[in-house]
Parts: C-alpha cells; sequence; structure tokens
DNA sequence: GGCTGAGTCCTGTACAGTGA
DNA sequence: TCACTGTACAGGACTCAGCC
C-alpha cells in the first residue's frame, strides 16, 4: 500500500462572496504530492498548475501567498487535464491511500471533479490519514490543531524550500509523516465526508478501539436525524453491546450538537456526541461518536445539562419579572 | 479577506406535560 | 385553568486554529 501524500492550492472569488460561483467556492490552481510506501519512504512526487477557467482573476490572499499570476498559470492545461494524470499517477483504486494536512484538500479536490466533470470514482467511504491529527496524537493531546511550518519547525525538519507551494508542502507534510510514531496512531484514519452513505445499508461505522465513528445516511430534513433510530442507539465501544441509557440525548446549545450517556455493565459509562451536518446537496446527516468515559466525564455532562436548564428557568424569570413591571408602569400611567 | 470546522454561549419562541 | 417546567428549535455571536 503506498501513501499519497496531497496538498492543492486553489483560488477563490477576487470580488469577493457576492459574486462567487456558488457551485466552485474554490478553483484548484495547483496540485502537488508526492508517493510514499508502507515504510513512509519517498517513492516519487507529482506537481502540475492548473489554467482556471471559473475565477480568470487571482484573489489578493492567493497571489500574495503562493506569487503565482494568471498568465504563469495559463501556460498550464486545464483541470480536466491534470487531474486526470493525477489519477493515473496515484495508481489503481486499492493501491494507495491519501494523506493530508487537515481535512479540506479531499472534499475541494471532489468537488472540483465534480464540477469539471472528471471522471474519476473515489473510495466510498473515502478513508485517509489527516497527517495534522496524527501529528496532534503523537505530540499533543489530539486535538490541537498546529500549522504545518510549526510542526516542521517543532521537529526540527530541514527548512531548505519554501512554504505554499502543493509539491513543496505535500514534501513537508511526507517528512512528517515519516517522524510520527506510525504504528501507535495508524488505526485513527478519517474519513471524509463529501459523499455520505446513499442508504441504509451503506452507512460509515468505524471502531477505533476506545471509540466508535457512525455517519448517517442523508435525510431531507434535520429533525429526521435525532428520530432515527440507528443513529439515537448506544453501544459499547468495547464490547458492541447496547447500553442502558442514563442520560437521554439533549442538544446543546443549538440543534448542532447532542449529547447522551450510556452504561455498559462490563465496560462503565459510554458519552455520546451525535453532531448534525448538511451535505453539498442539501441533504442532513449526522455523524456520532461514542467514547468511554468513567463516572466523572459522566457526571460533567450532566452538570452541562443541569445549568443549561438553570440558565433557561433564570431567563424565563426575568422576562417575567420585565413584563409584570412592565405592566405595573403602564398601570400607575393610567391612573 | 474569506472560508471551514469544532465548540461554546446566549436570547427568544413554541409546545406539551404536570400538578395545584 | 393556570403557572411552571422540560424540551426542541431558530438564529446569532464568538473563539480558536487552520486553510487558500
Amino acid at each position: 500500500m503506498n501513501y499519497i501524500i496531497l496538498d492543492l492550492e486553489w483560488n477563490q472569488c477576487p470580488s469577493g462572496k457576492k459574486n462567487e460561483n456558488k457551485d466552485l467556492k474554490f478553483e484548484i490552481i495547483e496540485i502537488g504530492a508526492v508517493k510514499v510506501d508502507d515504510n513512509r519512504q519517498y517513492v516519487s512526487e507529482f506537481h502540475e498548475f492548473v489554467s482556471p477557467t471559473v475565477y480568470r482573476a487571482l484573489h489578493k490572499i492567493t497571489k500574495d501567498m503562493t506569487k503565482l499570476t494568471i498568465s504563469e498559470l495559463d501556460k498550464s492545461d486545464k483541470f480536466n487535464e491534470a487531474a486526470t494524470r493525477f489519477f493515473d499517477w496515484c495508481g489503481s483504486d486499492g493501491d494507495y491511500m491519501f494523506g493530508t494536512w487537515g481535512s479540506m484538500d479531499l472534499a475541494e479536490l471532489q468537488n472540483n471533479c465534480k464540477y469539471f466533470g472528471v471522471d474519476h470514482k473515489f473510495e466510498k467511504p473515502l478513508v485517509f490519514y489527516d497527517i495534522q491529527k496524527l501529528y496532534s496524537l503523537c505530540f499533543s493531546d489530539g486535538k490541537t490543531r498546529v500549522s504545518l511550518e510549526t510542526a516542521i519547525d517543532e521537529q526540527k525538519i530541514n527548512k531548505e524550500i519554501p512554504f505554499h507551494t502543493a509539491v513543496y508542502d505535500a514534501i513537508y507534510t511526507a517528512r512528517v509523516f515519516e517522524v510520527i510514531d506510525f504504528e501507535r496512531v495508524k488505526r485513527y484514519t478519517s474519513v471524509d465526508t463529501y459523499c455520505i452513505p446513499d442508504n441504509k445499508e451503506e452507512e460509515f461505522f468505524f471502531n477505533y478501539g476506545t471509540y466508535t465513528k457512525y455517519i448517517s445516511r442523508g435525510f431531507p430534513e434535520r429533525e429526521m436525524i435525532m428520530k432515527d433510530s440507528r443513529v439515537r442507539s448506544m453501544h459499547c465501544c468495547v464490547c458492541g453491546r447496547n447500553v442502558k441509557r442514563v442520560i437521554k440525548w439533549y442538544s446543546i446549545g443549538n440543534q448542532r450538537m447532542y449529547c447522551g450517556v450510556g452504561f455498559c455493565e462490563q465496560h462503565g459509562y459510554v458519552k455520546g456526541k451525535v453532531k448534525v451536518r448538511m451535505t453539498h446537496d442539501n441533504l442532513w446527516y449526522g455523524i456520532k461518536i461514542l467514547k468511554l468515559t468513567d463516572e466523572e466525564g459522566a457526571v460533567q455532562i450532566r452538570d452541562r445539562q443541569i445549568i443549561n436548564r438553570e440558565k433557561r428557568r433564570e431567563r424565563r424569570h426575568r422576562e417575567m419579572e420585565r413584563r409584570l413591571k412592565e405592566a405595573a408602569e403602564s398601570e400607575s400611567e393610567t391612573t
């Protein structure tokens, strides 16, 4: 299995959001990638600029960052040809896996392919390595995200080539990939949600040992997500058995996030989170993460639920007092 | 500058259930 | 019936860290 360490540079509407193409917010102008083998050793690299067709001027920030100009880019082929050569270079499907710094590149690659009609079938689910996340798992708390340059500095990797050129950033990413303790973190794959499951049978489920991730099919209405039995269900991340619900799902602040807690007789508390998202095709889907926790973790979730309730209660009381005061004032004015 | 994603926090409305 | 409570929902502001 090879790994394709990918980095893209893209451009956006130079005259702001009001004039942007809603189907293509970001147009790829450069594709850079490094192929590494099983041992994360360099095999080959791919680098092509792309002549843009949607945004015929570069956004100021893109220009400053990449130092590219439209006339330079116009010497290159259009996206279709560059992308086709890129996928040929990647190899046969199933022989490679993508690795990126951050999670945006693959979504933009797929969106550009869709927009320009590039005939390439992406794996479904599209599992990849977010090397930024792996880096955090190895050298930090697993949550903090640092820039590629910070990681290069921290690891004292030689900075002999500039940043913000797709292929050079891919080379740097590959170097970071090389220094991480891959055996320790290799099970922590990421999954791209540009294409979500079409139906119940295709729904994505991943078990990472201490936690599980489930990605639902799409729903036309947001409220259908938390009514779905598969989304609502809770099981133990270790034994897979259904757990007894001790705190039922509640929304925190808005309907984009739900929390709940279950209890497994054998393995203890399981905390659940459902994040609600919308696809490019305006379908709603849920990402459910179930994680083992301890009593303290369960108490924290319960406390947060209680605090939310109390805050609402206080607001009501304040509002009621305000109305009573207003009523009393208007009564005294009339008398 | 404009965007994503994750997360937090707040205000306000609506509706249903419950108990006095 | 009414007051109170719980829950869901709508929408916005904000932070932080990243991307181009």
